[in-house]
RNA sequence: GGGCCCGCAGCUCAGCCAGGUCAGAGCGCGGGGCUGAUAACCCCGAGGUCCCGGGUUCAAAUCCCGGCGGGCCCA
């Protein structure tokens, strides 16, 4: 067994069976209640990478939150209306039925096709659940909240009746973003905006009078506007100009034709891309021009245009607006009320129809005039090409730009006049800004500076979708008066309702278009607005509509008003804890904030993670179209789901964007491996011993320690310390990575590095039990820390190695742990960090000087700043630096004073001598150097010429005894004597020749702890060392007979080694 | 045009908020070693104008300003 799928789906299936969910909701059930709420996954496909770490971090959060004795809610939501499966619906499971939307309602039927969109919804629930269990996520799979169950639709109702209660639901018509091809309106935030690339003309529009206009403008004059929407130009009611702007009168040549242009004064260069040359005649400001009357360039094309000229005499004129850009286009802008906000603001103002020749699919109606059924992009070309027929096309040309587009099906939308249903969010935007201070975000940026944004420049709400599957918009509208009711539950429906239909209620439609009032005012019929409802509500009401509320009361007390421990005028209610992507700005976060405000006054969530995207290790958005989307189920079947979520977790801050790598993936499952290996390790020989834990508790062999046990408690206690601490502050990735250092570094590449040798011994050895009481405490801290991120091996370590007869049956079900401070000894860590830094030079000291790790050597002393930090710890350094002797002081004593001539001294000094003396000193420099060090002086003879050197004339530098190296770490220097004696050497051949039996072991693959018989012949060098050592030789390789003589006939295994240069022969046989 | 995030080794990132140890880790690459928990591990080496330019300061990867580049969101 091995980390992997194969263990975490036994691991699943106990979970399962022995229902852990039930336990862990036992055992919390009086602790203080933690609501996390699930933002739900839109039920319309598979998990990809996102929602994979989603899920992830959610999951780590939570079974930290139960470890610590939290009620915590596990329920698990599904986004299961809306669009997105209508379009998949129509596409996929009713494609060869349905072309268009009429479709549904004439060939298909509502019933029909909203049963399909449930099924289809429901069956990606499942796939979708199924997945999220394999990555072991534990939530209350078989209770999830979905947002088509009518309690929950219940929930919205209610938040719309709340809404008209406070004046805050209106229907207006408004310019909205519209999708032709679902035929529906779409809110801002379902708009995505791509770049294409579109007509850009230049359009002349008559002028035909300026009697009303301050300016006085020639016959042959006309505006100049410019568009990229050409199909907006039957629906043109008038222009705008900015009144303070200058405006130019310009005698230009366009087509052949004299023409005398309008255009702003700023943007007067695009009279030389509409004209070979030109002269400016005349000066205006804007508010001058106001009032002319022009020909809009379709005249002759849309007889609607006409008709409307004629009967309305504000149609066709120029008039001011502050909106008037001078970045681009013309200065003259072209006004169309029923296709543009500002152009309908305009209108609405000076008393024009918001004129839309446009019908829901995007064709033209009879008022198009001769483009009626034409599609408007494919309107277009004709459009154009009639222009300039007529010589009103001044310039054609195209443009790239960002344009709206469906965020479902990805057709680029129009704006359009309709009549629609709206949450008056401008009027409480105060009150939600307020909220975003009261919320704890993680990151801080998240909300205070990206959601504020957003939510500064929010717009109303448009909430009304003309189409089939979602949340009915509980509108009725009397035939007769008027008279609206908004209907806020099933209850209310019942009791208002002339006469319900058959069968069970079922809210969604057509069962509730069925449904018919009496009006409270004038007794006539009162029957349903057709529309449903943004799925932006749906989610958005997910704090209360996802515990029943308004049906269930007491979840509701308990949940979201904790029971009356939370103020919810002072501190938002809710959920405790939601993340997800930076995409839900403009989604969740916002929806969930809106509706709170709206329906309770407060924001619904209190602390929320936002967390990033998932990219690949390019930085590119997964897409199909790269072929660059990575399937987590594809690294859970590979590596298994504890190695995805260490990976996710500890790539990357949750914040930042995620570079996905399938090298990291393989490291985080390396890392898992050691972790397996440690606990491996750990039973293997404790079982060995028949260690019983209970029987050795670590306070009873506590005057057994060693400093590496020690050191180990502190760490393990430091651990608990830091994961507690950034668990709390939902820093998951901080957890996670403290997680892995620990595990490797720690745990596995010093510790148990150190204690290798110590599980040799005697069986019932005090410091060999030590270790294992060591280990067991480790473990049972470590497996609790770990299991939020990787529950499925922490669960197995548990009930593997550490669970007693009376202990809980899972990990998840013992408490989270307090530090110990009576282990933790911040000096001992460091002393240890310094100690690891020093074993690392002289290991490397060692490589340099090409002696072996396995070759024992003679001394090593450290030096540092202060030797009594590191005391104790000489025999951890000799240990893994094989070194006979350690010793610890300031200074390295036996450094050797050697001085070295300076000729700019002496040269001058004693001339025809100084050749010599330098030479002199140069090959006796230990001796000068002492003599001067000592005395002062240094004297020698030099042709019969006294000389006296003095430190003036030497520089005097430290040099190393011979067979001493050096080198420099972070905190000291060590200094290795490499040289090997006679002594060091035999041992040395000893462990060459332990190592080679040992090999031979293990080839045999013979048991741990089965005896065999050896013969060991050759080198005679090698013999005598070996006949020195016997007993260590023996006992190592577990030889009961160690015979140095020709290994005989019926050996198991013979081998010729060749040790340095050395031959020798070794024969092993299995003892029996 | 606005808001936010990011920009450091071939790759993925840490350090930046609370300036001051030589600018760090892992992976990858080249070389050497260790090994009865090891499909592990250890050591060494090569590899960086910390995006650019100003400023503040005794001292800037870190703080401030201005650019450039990438991403997300909005207009």
């Amino acid at each position: 067994m091995e980390p992997g799928p194969e263990l975490e789906r036994e691991i699943q299936e106990r979970w399962e069976e022995e229902n852990l969910l039930e336990k862990v909701r036992e055992k919390n059930r009086d602790g203080p209640v933690f609501y996390f709420l699930d933002g739900p996954p839109y039920a319309s496909g598979s998990i990809h990478l996102g929602t994979a770490w989603n899920k992830v971090i959610k999951d780590a959060v939570n079974r930290y939150k139960l470890m610590r004795g939290y009620r915590v809610r596990l329920q698990p939501g599904w986004d299961c209306h809306g669009l997105p499966i209508e379009v998949k619906v129509e596409q996929e499971v009713l494609s060869d039925e349905i072309e268009c939307k009429k479709d549904i309602e004439e060939k298909i039927g509502v019933d029909r096709f909203v049963e399909k969109c449930k099924e289809f919804a429901l069956k990606h629930v499942e796939i979708m659940t199924e997945q999220f269990k394999r990555l072991g996520v534990l939530m209350d799979w078989d209770n999830p909240y979905m947002t088509l169950d009518n309690e929950y639709i219940e929930g919205a109702w209610y938040t719309l009746k709340r809404a008209h209660e406070r004046g805050l639901l209106t229907r207006d018509v408004r310019i909205v973003n519209w999708c032709p091809r679902c035929e529906t309106a779409l809110a801002d935030h379902e708009v995505e905006y791509k770049e294409i690339e579109d007509p850009s003309i230049f359009v002349l529009f008559p002028v035909e009078d300026d009697s009303e206009a301050e300016a006085d403008l020639p016959d042959n004059a006309a505006l100049l506007i410019w568009t990229t929407t050409p199909w907006t130009l039957p629906a043109n009611l008038a222009v705008a100009v900015h009144p303070e702007e200058e405006y130019v009168l310009a005698r230009a040549e366009v087509n052949g034709e004299e023409w005398h242009l309008i255009v702003a004064d700023k943007l007067k260069v695009v009279l030389s891309t509409v004209a070979d040359s030109y002269e400016i005649v005349d000066k205006f400001s804007g508010e001058e021009l106001e009032g002319v009357r022009y020909r809009p360039a379709l005249w002759d094309e849309v007889p609607k245009l006409r008709e409307l000229h004629e009967e309305n005499d504000r149609v066709h004129r120029v008039y001011a607006a502050e909106w008037v850009t001078m970045e681009e286009g013309t200065g003259c802008v072209h006004v169309a009320p029923g296709h543009g906000e500002e152009d309908f603001e305009l209108g609405r103002e000076v008393g024009l129809p918001a004129h839309c020749p446009v019908a829901d699919d995007g064709t033209f109606t009879e008022d198009g005039g001769k483009y009626e059924g034409l599609y408007v992009r494919d309107a277009n070309e004709e459009i154009i090409e009639d222009l300039r027929k007529k010589g009103l096309l001044a310039h054609e040309d195209t443009v790239k730009h960002r344009y709206g587009h469906c965020w479902r099906c990805k057709t680029p939308i129009i704006y359009r006049a309709t009549e629609q249903w709206f949450l008056k969010v401008t009027e409480v935007k105060d009150e939600m800004l307020d909220w975003i201070e009261k919320v704890e975000w993680i990151p801080e940026w998240a909300g205070h500076s990206r959601f504020r944004d957003w939510v500064e420049n929010a717009r109303d709400w448009c909430i009304s979708r003309q189409r089939y599957w979602g949340i009915p918009l509980p509108v009725w509208e009397c035939e007769e008066c008027g008279h609206i009711e908004v209907v806020g539950s099933l209850d209310e429906l019942k009791e208002k309702a002339e006469k319900l239909p058959e069968g069970e209620p079922d809210l969604h439609r057509p069962w509730v278009d069925k449904v018919i009032l009496e009006c409270p005012e004038c007794g006539g019929e009162m029957r349903r607005v057709p529309d449903v409802l943004d799925v932006w509500v749906d989610s958005g009401v997910a704090a209360w509509a996802s515990l029943g509320y308004p049906k269930r009361r007491k979840e509701f007390e308990e949940w979201f008003l904790k029971e009356g421990s939370c103020d919810p005028d002072e501190e938002a209610a809710g959920a405790d804890f939601i993340t997800e992507g930076h995409d839900q700005t403009r989604g969740w976060f916002y929806s969930q904030l809106g509706c709170g405000v709206i329906t309770f006054g407060t924001c619904p969530y209190r602390t929320v993670l936002m967390h990033g995207f998932t990219l690949d290790e390019e930085g590119r958005k997964m897409s199909k179209s790269l072929g660059n989307v990575v399937d987590p189920m594809d690294i859970v079947d590979k590596y298994g789901a504890d190695t995805l979520r260490w990976y996710v977790l500890r790539s990357n801050a949750p914040w930042r964007d995620m570079h996905f790598s399938w090298k990291d993936v393989r490291d985080t499952h390396r890392a898992l491996n050691v972790l397996w290996n440690a606990y491996r390790f750990t039973k293997m020989y404790s079982e060995l011993d028949e260690f019983d834990p209970e029987e050795h508790p670590l306070e009873e062999l506590e005057e057994h320690l060693q400093p590496e046990d020690r050191w180990l408690l502190s760490r393990i206690n430091t651990l608990v310390r830091e994961v507690t601490d950034a668990m709390e502050r939902y820093h998951v990735h901080e957890a996670a990575r403290a997680l892995y250092e620990f595990v490797t570094e720690d745990l596995s590449r010093w510790y148990i590095r150190l204690v290798r040798e110590r599980v040799w011994l005697e069986r019932d050895d005090p410091r060999k039990l030590a270790v294992y009481a060591v280990l067991y405490y480790a473990f049972d801290r470590l497996v609790r820390l770990l299991n939020p991120i990787i529950p499925h091996v922490a669960e197995h370590i548990y009930r593997d190695l550490l669970r007693g007869e009376d202990d809980p049956e899972s990990v998840q079900l013992l408490d989270w742990p307090e530090p110990e401070e009576r282990w933790i000894d911040e000096d001992l860590e460091e002393a240890m960090k310094t100690v690891r830094d020093a074993a690392e030079a002289a290991l490397s000291l060692r490589q340099k000087a090409g002696v072996k790790t396995r070759w024992p050597l003679r001394r090593l002393f450290v030096e540092v700043e202060e030797p009594d930090r590191l005391e104790g710890l000489e025999d951890v350094l000799a240990r893994i630096v094989n070194v006979k002797e350690v010793e610890l002081g300031e200074e390295f004593e036996e450094k050797v004073p050697v001085a070295r001539p300076r000729p700019d001294k002496i040269g001058p000094e004693f001339r025809d001598l100084a050749g010599r003396v330098i030479r002199h000193v140069e090959e006796h420099g230990e001796e000068v150097a002492r003599e001067i060090r000592e005395s002062g002086e240094y004297r020698l003879e030099v042709d019969g010429e006294e000389v006296v050197l003095t430190e003036e004339h030497v520089e005097i530098e430290e040099r190393l005894p011979e067979g001493w190296e050096s080198a420099e770490f972070e905190g000291g220097r060590v200094y290795l004597y490499t040289e090997m004696d006679e002594e060091l050497r035999r041992e040395a051949w000893a462990r060459e020749v332990i190592r080679r039996i040992q090999e031979m072991r293990k080839e045999l693959d013979l048991d741990l702890e089965e005896r065999i018989e050896v013969w060991v012949e050759g080198d005679e060098e090698i013999l005598k060392a070996v006949r020195e050592h016997l007993d260590e030789v023996a006992r190592e390789v577990r030889a009961r007979e160690l015979n140095l003589e020709e290994p005989p006939e019926g050996c198991d295994l013979e081998r010729e080694w060749e040790v340095e240069d050395r031959e020798v022969v070794i024969g092993i046989r299995r003892g029996s």
